[in-house]
DNA sequence: TAGATTGTTAATCGATTAACAATC
DNA sequence: TAGATTGTTAATCGATTAACAATC
C-alpha cells in the first residue's frame, strides 16, 4: 500500500513500467549511474519530466551526481508492487491465453500462474504454460481455495462481461482484460485493458496522416 | 489522407477507436440517434469532451437532435482509414501470432492477412489463420512482391529491433508491435505498441493503491 | 573548491469543463 | 413556435517545460 505526499496522476503511473524496463536494461549493461538528461534521451522524454515524475515518490537522486541505477530500479520495482507476489489465473485457454501463459517475465516478477480455465472440452485437460487447463465449472471453487489476486481475461467479447461479473463476485480485485470490450466492475476492482483492435485502428489512422 | 482544419491531438486519436466501437454496437441494436450526453454516459466521458472531439473533424451533429448513429459511425470509420484495405503480415507464428491471425475482426475491417513468418522449422509449413507459415528467409521477396502495408511483430524481445529494421528497409510503413521493447524506426514509419508487460505492471501498481 | 545535476518553484502549454448563442 | 442539443468560445484544470537555488 502506497502513501505518497502528492497524488500521483495516471499519466505518471503509465510511465512507471517504462522506467522499470529501461533501468533494468541499464543494470544488465552494468551502468551504475545515470542523469535525468541521459535517461530522458534514452526514453524519449525530457529531463524535467523525469525529475518531476520521480519526485512524486521521493528524492531518489543526488545533486551533482544523478541517479543510482540499481537503487532507482529497486525503488520503482517496489512502487509498482513487484516486491509482492500475486496469484493469477487465465480465463480462456485459446491462443491468446496460451501466449500469456508462456510469458516467462510474469513469473520472474512474482505473478504466479495458478490455473487456466476454458469451456472447450478439447482444451480442458491439455497443458498450457505450467498448468493443466480446467473446466470453467471448477472456477468458483478454485478461486475461493487459492486466493487469486489477478484474472487475465482472454475470452470472446460475447462472454467477457459475464465472466468479469463472475470473478469479481468471487473476490478477484484485478483484471488484465484482453477481451475487446469495456468491463463494468465494482469500484474496488481495477481493470487494465489491452485492446488490440483499438491499437490496430489507431495504427490505420496514423498511416493516413 | 486527412485534411482537417485543426491539428488533432494523440489524446483525441486514441479515443476514436472507442467511438467506432460504441457506435457500431449502437447500430447493431438499431439505435438511430444519440446525443452527446447519452453517448458520454455510455462511454464514461463528458458531453463537452465528445462535442469537442467530434468537432476536430467537422460538424456531424444537428442542433436539437443529436448525432445520427449510422452516419457518425461511417464518418469515424473513414477517419480511421477503415474505408481502405491494408495488406498485412505477421512475423512470429507462436501463440501470440497465432492468436492475432485468428482475429476475425481484422479481416472484417479490411486488414488482410497475406502471410505469416517464423524461423522455427517446426512452425514453418503449418497453417496459421488462413495462411501457411513461411520461413523468414522468404520475407524480403514476399514483402517486395505483395505491397505489405502493416507488419504485426510477435517475435521475442531479443530480435525485435533487428526485424523492425529489416521490414522498414523493405518499405513497410506501419508496425503493430507486440514485442516488449521500444522500436527505433525511420520517422515516416508509424509504430503502435501493445506492451503486455507494461499493462501488467500498471495493474499491480493500481492493486496497491 | 568548482562543476554538475538534482529538487522544486514558476511559466507555459494543452486538454477538459462550463456556458451559451445558434439553430434544428 | 418551444424545447432540445449542437458548435464554439471562455474559464479552469492539469501536465509539461523552463529556470535556478540547493547541494553533492
Amino acid at each position: 500500500m502506497h502513501r505518497f505526499s502528492k497524488k500521483v496522476s495516471m499519466t505518471v503511473v503509465k510511465r512507471l513500467p517504462k522506467y522499470y524496463q529501461y533501468l533494468s536494461d541499464l543494470q544488465l549493461n552494468d551502468i551504475e549511474k545515470i542523469s535525468s538528461r541521459e535517461l530522458a534521451s534514452l526514453m524519449g522524454l525530457t529531463a524535467s519530466q523525469i525529475r518531476q515524475d520521480l519526485n512524486s515518490f521521493g528524492g531518489y537522486g543526488q545533486q551533482g551526481y544523478g541517479y543510482n541505477v540499481g537503487e532507482l530500479k529497486e525503488a520503482i520495482k517496489e512502487i509498482l508492487g513487484l516486491d509482492s507476489e500475486y496469484n493469477c489465473i487465465i480465463i480462456g485457454g485459446g491462443n491468446m491465453g496460451h501466449a500469456i501463459a508462456n510469458y516467462e517475465r510474469f513469473k520472474r516478477e512474482g505473478v504466479i500462474l495458478k490455473g487456466v480455465f476454458d469451456v472447450d472440452p478439447l482444451t480442458v485437460g491439455t497443458v498450457v504454460g505450467s498448468v493443466v487447463v480446467k473446466h470453467m465449472d471448477e472456477l468458483d471453487e478454485f478461486v475461493k481455495a487459492n486466493e487469486i489476486d489477478i484474472a487475465i481475461l482472454c475470452v470472446p467479447r460475447e462472454v467477457g462481461q459475464k465472466v468479469a461479473t463472475q470473478i469479481t463476485e468471487l473476490g478477484v480485485k484485478g483484471i488484465l482484460n484482453f477481451s475487446p470490450l469495456d468491463l463494468d466492475v465494482p469500484s474496488d476492482v481495477v481493470v487494465e485493458n489491452v485492446n488490440i483492435t483499438d491499437s490496430l485502428f489507431t495504427l490505420t489512422y496514423l498511416l493516413g496522416e
